[in-house]
DNA sequence: CAAGGTGAGTTTACCGGTAAACTTCGCAGC
DNA sequence: GCTGCGAAGTTTACCGGTAAACTCACCTTG
């Protein structure tokens, strides 16, 4: 049987609240009772206000819950989201918010459960795709929520909404390709819906995309290119799996001469594969990533791309949720061009 | 006013403990009434169970707590640390747990408040200083506890423990520079104490360390060695750290041949550093490492270092935490040195 | 000197659930 | 026809706090 509040305030003598008081409110009882307080708290063995009790009547967890896609070790794993989740610990820690990772959806875990029950005062959905349970979870409770890229609003306004300009840095990306002389592009997505289905896209498999970022970006590379890219889906998103992908594309019958990835994970996979096949990078063929991820820099050669501010993007999550800062509905930040070492004029 | 479980109640003419079970024992009431109550609170907005009270009642969150020795930002950024806490990550996956990381002690947060409010249900205390007020507030609460790393325990059963044979992977990294045929060799560590001290390190500073896990791998190295390797001080762990200290142990009167990194991530430090001033690894340098993060696979040349289960050991801290596994006091895991291609006979 | 303030506690009223024990009722077994 | 029993609910007793309103003595202040 653990101490309680009461047992501490009835050896003294004293009224629960004011021991309560000791602990959150110092200022509204002497120092002197306060400290016989603590003292006789701390010989009794009792432990401090039960939080999860505190909790309750203050209406407050303390934390902020994080939702992502699938498995937290997966998320732990990529760039992208990690570099997100850097900016959110930041920002978290400076309101003093502890930061609780949900467990996703693969693993034994139920993430509805998890997300139902979760003691957080608002969520992060981070790229999370539209019917994921957790997620439908999170939205029915009363607690704030932002989602981060995915999934896109219906309406506008069913749920705060933070993205980039996806559309605008595709085509950005796009026409520096067409700028410098490439015709044959190809576009190399992770997923266009749930699942690993590989290989190339056709119209009716396009049309069917359900993650509103691929939906974007990919308008931003066809508004620039038109019809003409052929577009390949890699079923994941790491680097491994472009790898079967820019095999086919660059020992096809009608190789490309550059490859516009929509992350950086899956550029960085080109440059491998285009490595191991002895093609030169930018010179046999030109490759433009996603993110700018901090590996981007640091790929061989360095790695043009498109850069989105993932902490940034992080920072203002947390601000909208505690309402330090009022989003606009929809709201997107901007994206631009970084050109590093991997675009050139395509050979001869 | 939120809808209750007794609200819900009230309007069906039944029990609130019926509407509790509906949602939580399904088993104990007829289909068709579970049916008849989830869907009138639908109806009239009730979010389901409040996580909160629920939890007080059943004296558990959900959820385990992180707690590292600095910014959560910091934490994130070093990949010995990313690594455990995939394991951590997985383990508590698999157990339905949720992450909970807290907020450390260096942004405005307030590391102990932090601690003694989480709600969770154990804490993980990774390597953290043995002052650290948060692990001091973490302590008190009668929730168990398992450290890894640091701080070790002064009596061997104050907490729970869990670490990796630090000194036995040191003395494999010193003997294998000495059977290479090295005799100057200098060692490098990232900190002997909390802060940012840097240079080199005499016996009154060495005899000051209060981390234990650098004590440990020092007494490694130096029961190879002897008194005879320069240890100089980096002041922090990142590579940018070790540059300064690099620079000064190659170009100083008596330049070494081998350097023993504590981490990958100041031997990192060293690879680069000796690139810019045009030393060849391994011909004029050799450099060993230590923790075997994925990085160190690919530097280069690769590094060798020596490789601790890091991602097991959030794994192993997660199940003794549950009781899923029963620790054997002060537990070590096993080391080895991986032998890559940083390491080779001194030159001449 | 009465009115008003303030410091230091106390009283009272929740916060929103869950679990264990208990009641009822229909039915199978002997 | 009596006993036993499981299914389906209900009753009762907490879980461990916090906040708002209130009391009361002691000071100021005009």
């Amino acid at each position: 049987m653990a101490v309680t509040l009461r047992d501490v305030a009835k050896a003294l003598g004293v009224s629960h609240t004011t021991v309560s008081n000791a602990y959150n409110r110092p200022e509204k009882l002497s120092d002197h009772l306060r400290q016989k307080i603590l003292g006789a708290a701390e010989r009794m063995g009792y432990q401090g206000p039960d939080p999860l009790a505190a909790g309750l009547v203050r209406r407050q967890a303390g934390a902020l819950g994080v939702l992502f896609d699938e498995d937290l070790a997966y998320a732990l794993a990529d760039p992208a989201a990690l570099l997100f989740l850097h900016g959110v610990a930041r920002a978290g820690q400076d309101s003093a918010l502890a930061l609780t990772l949900l467990p996703g959806p693969r693993a034994g875990g139920d993430a509805e459960l998890a997300a139902r029950t979760a003691l957080v005062d608002g969520f992060i959905v981070y790229s999370v795709a539209a019917g994921h349970p957790g997620f439908l979870a999170a939205r029915r409770r009363d607690i704030p929520l932002v989602v981060v890229d995915e999934p896109a609003p219906p309406h506008g306004d069913d749920w705060m909404y933070l993205g980039v300009d996806d559309r605008g840095g595709a085509a950005q990306a796009a026409r520096h390709l067409v700028d410098l002389g490439h015709r044959r592009i190809a576009v190399l997505v992770d997923r266009l819906t749930p699942g690993d289905r590989q290989g190339p896209v056709d119209t009716e498999r396009l049309a069917a995309t359900t993650y509103q970022v691929a939906r974007e970006r990919l308008a931003g590379y066809r508004s620039v290119l038109g019809d003409t890219p052929v577009i390949w889906e890699c079923g994941g998103g790491s680097p491994e799996h472009a790898a079967p992908a820019a095999r086919a594309l660059l020992t096809g019958t009608d190789p490309v001469t550059a490859v516009l990835a929509m992350t950086d994970e899956l550029a960085r996979g080109v440059l491998r594969t285009a490595a191991v096949l002895g093609f030169d990078v930018p010179g046999d063929l030109s490759v433009i990533g996603f993110d700018d991820v901090p590996e981007a820099a640091r790929t061989d050669p360095p790695l043009t791309t498109v850069r989105q501010p993932l902490a940034d993007k992080g920072v203002h999550a947390v601000e909208i949720l505690t309402g330090a800062r009022t989003s606009e509905p929809g709201e997107r930040l901007p994206v631009r061009l970084v050109t590093r070492a991997t675009t050139a004029p395509p050979p001869d």
